[in-house]
Order: structure tokens, then sequence, then C-alpha cells
DNA sequence: ATAAATCGGACTCTTTTGGTCCTATATTTG
DNA sequence: CAAATATAGGACCAAAAGAGTCCGATTTAT
């Protein structure tokens, strides 16, 4: 129900693992896996997906491995998902080309469209940067709460 | 992979029925159900979800069904996917008390935090009386693009 | 040559989801 | 009262998705 897959999160941890230990040029899946116990045979798979879409760089080789394709203010949450999960879409019932595949009559598409752009803007605003603590977070919306105020998230860390 | 199901798909169209055809006072789960090809047994199970959370009003007996229990505009979808998943988090690693149940290092655990109320907030806002467009989504970020602009979605179809 | 790494397909196991079945209970109507 | 038709809800099953493993091939530094 609307969550994100183990592989995402792994792929998320070794991409700030890989930021935030740039001295060191080039990490093997097995170095970035083994600090937070997740196997390693499966972070390498994940690192090559994202291999593929260039958020890394890998080589192969005795001292091979990996590290950041681009800079981490170039790298979005959309991306990373998208590498590894394929193309983003929060609902079953909208096709790539936005048609309705499962009702004749489709009472909600154009609201789940609306819910499913408003998520993937938010995922594109969230860099690599921002997850490093490097960035702030703009994240805007009206609440219902207080419907002439903006909310705004930051990225300091929430108790 | 980040996907509504398809029971709170189902739970939002028989909302949204209910909500188009108030002039009848009260519908069965297999009334509901047909006009989209939803299986009825699944249909009537959901509607009793929705029923127990007060979404909808239910009476039993020959002539029983369903109706909204609440206007249009008090009913949110997070509360939808609530009473039918359980509790909203759009991650593995958060539990409910805000503690990372699976890593002893979490690197992501704050910026996901930060994902999730804000995925949190947009469901929060959209209400059943935007989704049968009888109210304007209001919805406003910062796009990456135009980073001084704000993005207004709208709750007109969109093509 | 060997060792250690990526590459990538095939495969398996587990969990979740979607859907069915069946029994019990409530309510209207004849 | 009895029959018909609804909701209530637990148990169950099948299909799909997710998580993880295995293995053979290739690359590259030593």
């Amino acid at each position: 129900m609307l969550k994100l897959s183990k592989k995402v999160d792994y792929g998320l941890i070794a991409l700030i693992h890989l930021a935030q230990n740039s001295e060191q040029p080039s990490w093997s899946a097995r170095e970035i896996a083994q600090p937070y116990n997740i196997p390693a045979q499966l972070m390498a798979k994940i690192l090559q997906k994202m291999a593929r879409s260039g958020i890394v760089n890998s080589h192969q080789g005795i001292h091979g491995g990996y590290a950041l394709g681009r800079q981490p203010d170039l790298i979005n949450v959309v991306e990373v998902i998208e590498s590894i999960e394929g193309p983003f879409s929060i609902t079953n019932c909208i096709s790539e080309t936005g048609y309705c595949l499962q009702f004749d009559k489709c009472t909600i598409k154009s609201p789940l469209h609306l819910l499913n752009d408003a998520v993937h803007l938010i995922l594109k605003q969230l860099t690599l940067s921002q997850m490093i603590g490097q960035g702030m977070v703009k994240l805007q919306f009206n609440s219902d709460d207080n419907p002439n105020d903006l909310v705004t998230f930051s990225s300091i860390p929430i108790a």
C-alpha cells in the first residue's frame, strides 16, 4: 500500500553512503552493503541498475566499484525509483498513455492523475544533497487547517 | 512500488458513486460494484471497512445498503486509505513510534520521514468533494524548474 | 594465471494482494 | 412466522509482487 520498496531504500542508502564518503573514490557493492546489514548480492543488483541510468559510475576488475555519477544536487528521488523499479505511477488504472486500462467508466482517473503528479513533483524536488543535509528542502503546501498559510517542510531531522 | 492498491481504488470509486448518486438514499454493495465490473463480494468487504471508520453508514436487512457517512468535503483520501489498509506510511523502516526497525545505522530515516509527511499532507488535502469536481484542489509547490513560482494543481480534468 | 570485482539472467522463497466461500445476523415484507 | 435479501466477518485460496540467491561470463589489476 503506497510504500517504497526495500530496494529503493537500499539504493538511497547506497547513494547517501557514496555522497558522505567520497574521500574513498570507489566502493564495492560488498563494502557499501556490509555496514547496513544489506545482502551484498542484492546491493550489487541495485547498484547495477543505478549504473545503467547514470546515477552511479561503475568500473569492473579487481579494484572495481561504484562512485556517484553526478553531483548530489543533480540526483533526485524519482530517478532513483525509476532506475530501480521502472516508470513511476501511483495508480493501477493509469497507463503510460493516460488511458484507463481497467474500467470502462473510470471516475477516479482525473483526481488520481492529479495526485500522481503531485507526488511525482515532491519526489522530484527531493535531491540527494537535501537528503545528506546540504540543502534545504523547500516543499510548500496549503494545509487544510490553515488554508491561507503555506506549510514549509525543512530537512532538519524531525524528533 | 509506491502504488495505491486496487482496494483503495475500489473504495474511492464507491465513494464517488455514492456522492454523485445521492438521490437514491441507499445502495447495496452489489449495486455499486456492478457498473464498474468490480467483484461484488470484494466491494462489500471494502464498504464494511469504510463503515467501521464512519466514512459510510450501513444498514442491514432486505433493503439495506450504504450511504455516505459525512459530507464529501469532510472525507479525505488518507482516511479512505487508512480505513481499508491500516496506518499510512510510505516507508518500511519507520515504525509508528518513529524508530527504525531495520537498520542500526539508518541514514534515510530523516529524509524519508519528511517525504512521508509531505505525501500524507497531499492525500489529506484531497477530499471527496474535490474528486467529484465540487471544489478546487489547492496544492502548491515550488517546482525545480521555476523555483520562485508556485505550481498550482487544479481539479480540472487533465487531457 | 589468479583474484576480486561488475554484469545479468534465471531461479526460488516469502509476503502481499486480490478475490472467494461460508456461516451468522439483521431487517423488511408477505 | 417464514422467506428473501441485505450486511458482518472470519477462513481460506490463488496469483502476483517483492526480496533474495545462484551461477556463469566478463573485466581488470597484480
